[in-house]
RNA sequence: GGCCCCAUCGUCUAGUGGACCAGGACACAUGGUUCUCAACCAUGUAACAGGGGUUCAAUUCCCCUUGGGGCUACCA
């Protein structure tokens, strides 16, 4: 029945997203494992869009799902812009190979049509549940006869085509990540497979696909447990060995539910324009709901490749943990070269009009401010707030100006200094610190009695990077312009 | 309600009968460094859901309870 699990020759999955709004986390782990091990193993990895839901399906959603795959650098080797030998990869356009295995089923009455209205079906499954009995079809219409289907078909009544489940018996498989799954198939449902507006359902297209496509393992959401025992039904009508399965656990939201659009920011280009980077996405992703077992967490994609197996990935669902995601992102922003950076902080400058479109930019001294905010730096889009007052006006904030500006003896302190910086050349680091420093010294006072109030009147707030290196970039008109500014109280 | 899956620090996890008074990471706390913040270093707090078995020995195997999650559509 099951393909040779030890047989990792040929290896193709699939990753077969609906396209009805756009790719969340959880899906995108999906598809991240079901790479992984595509490229692990050497196999294929092939795309394919679920739109058979005509009513929520959009081509937008279709490009925001590729779009977001091709960041986060998950390339695919069959699928729709790429071809391949087993298309087309989008459901729709592929109705006439459903038809050709709804005709097999209806000629070995595995399938049948059911004329039952939807309201009828709702009302039947809220008395199965009142009664506590598994919620299924009641089979009015399994045993019509030619002549009442022909009678009721006249009446122009819509039908849809049921699967005949087996009700009898144990539906049984091996799950790689859950070990061995049993269902008992008296709860099974005589599912429909075919719709009144005659598109096929999940269930069944689903199946047919992963035949025709020659999948051989299925690694998709614990979620799809359930749908499991039906679609081996379906396989077994149609005289298919069954692939593998792989059911991974979900990934939770803090409220411990499947993560989901309620949960805010969900999808990768989201990720994106926050400004994380798509390594860490894969690699943190990636370790939620597998280890590498020897304590590694900081992977590059070819280590993830390398270390990657189903049987390693565990069996319980994990919550996902935004400031771990924001950590890994740190680590990740503190290895890159320095020029990388500066590309990016460019680009949120002018996304915050800090620097203008068509503003000559002076790279040398962009890198040395991006240089200061490298290792405090979570996500790029922090970049623009933590260095405005390079480029600006320090915006000052009330109380940091109250605690080291507004104190007394503080203006005639820096009233005083700015003498000693005034004289400072050149204006560096080293002549500004030992100058600054003689100052505290000659005074009488702690370093952070003279360098706070500085930090504060040069930046507006408590926390910056190390001040003589603001200094230095700032200039020493700048500085002195801004710390005058305190001279009057 | 029915069926299925799951159960180790707050979170992500290691652990597959003895090497575990349970290891790592995030977060948190404390200390060091220091002009602040961050980074870095050190230290610390913190977990095997409960109850029965099996066994010389259970975090590890079995059962029950409890708890959590999923599915229960002419959605996928």
């Amino acid at each position: 029945m099951h393909n040779n699990n030890a047989d990792l020759k040929n290896v193709r999955v699939r990753f077969a997203p609906s396209p009805t709004g756009s790719l969340h986390l959880g899906n995108t782990r999906t598809a991240i494992f079901n790479w992984l091990f595509a490229r692990h193993t050497g196999g294929k990895f092939i795309l394919r869009i679920e739109d058979t839901d005509k009513e929520r399906s959009t081509p937008e959603s279709v490009n925001v799902i590729m779009e977001s795959l091709k960041w986060l650098g998950l390339d695919w080797d069959e699928g729709p812009d790429a071809g391949g030998d087993f298309g087309p990869y989008y459901q729709m356009q592929r109705l006439d190979k459903y038809k050709k295995y709804i005709d097999i089923l209806i000629k070995r009455n595995m399938a049948y049509p059911c004329f039952c209205a939807p309201e009828r079906l709702a009302e039947m499954r809220h008395q199965m549940q009142k009664q506590k009995l598994p919620p299924r079809y009641d089979g009015k219409c399994k045993n019509l006869s030619k002549e009442e289907i022909e009678c009721l078909t006249s009446q122009g009544i819509k039908h849809v085509l049921r699967f005949r489940v087996p009700y009898t018996g144990v539906t049984e498989f091996n799950d790689l990540v859950h070990g061995k799954i049993c269902i008992d198939n008296s709860v099974l449902d005589d599912f429909v497979i075919v719709k009144s507006n005659a598109g096929p359902t999940y269930n069944f297209a689903c199946v047919v696909d992963d035949i025709e496509m020659k999948i051989t393992h299925i690694i998709r959401g614990d979620d799809h447990i359930s749908n499991t025992p039906k679609q081996i039904a379906i396989y077994k009508a149609l005289c298919c060995n069954s692939p593998e399965f792989a059911h991974i656990p979900l990934i939770l939201g803090h409220d411990k539910a499947k993560l989901s659009k309620r949960h805010g920011a969900a999808s990768p280009l989201e990720y994106r324009d926050m400004g994380y980077l798509p390594q860490v996405l894969v690699n943190f992703l990636t370790l939620l709901g597998w280890a590498p077992g020897d304590n590694r967490e900081i992977m590059s994609g070819d280590e993830l490749i390398e270390s990657f197996s189903i049987e390693k990935i565990n069996d319980r669902n994990a919550v996902f943990d935004s400031q771990k995601l924001d950590w890994m992102n740190g680590v990740y922003i503190r290895k890159m070269p320095l020029e990388e950076l500066v590309d990016i902080a460019l680009e949120e400058l002018k996304k915050a009009e800090l620097i203008k479109d068509t503003e000559e930019v002076d790279v040398n001294k962009i890198s040395k401010i991006v240089g200061l905010i490298q290792e405090r730096l979570k996500k790029f889009s922090e970049i623009p707030q933590l260095i405005n007052y390079f480029f600006d006006k320090p915006v000052y904030e009330e109380k940091p100006v109250r605690k080291f500006l507004k104190k007394d003896g503080v203006s005639q302190m820096l009233q005083e200094l700015c003498k000693v910086i005034e004289e400072e050349e050149p204006f560096d680091i080293e002549t500004l610190e030992s100058a600054v420093r003689e100052f505290i010294e000659k005074k009488g006072l702690k370093p952070g009695d003279v360098i706070h109030p500085i930090r504060v009147a040069l930046t507006g707030r408590a926390a910056s990077p190390p001040i003589f290196d603001v200094m230095e970039i700032l200039g020493k008109q700048t500085c002195l312009k801004r710390i005058r500014r305190f001279c009057i109280y």
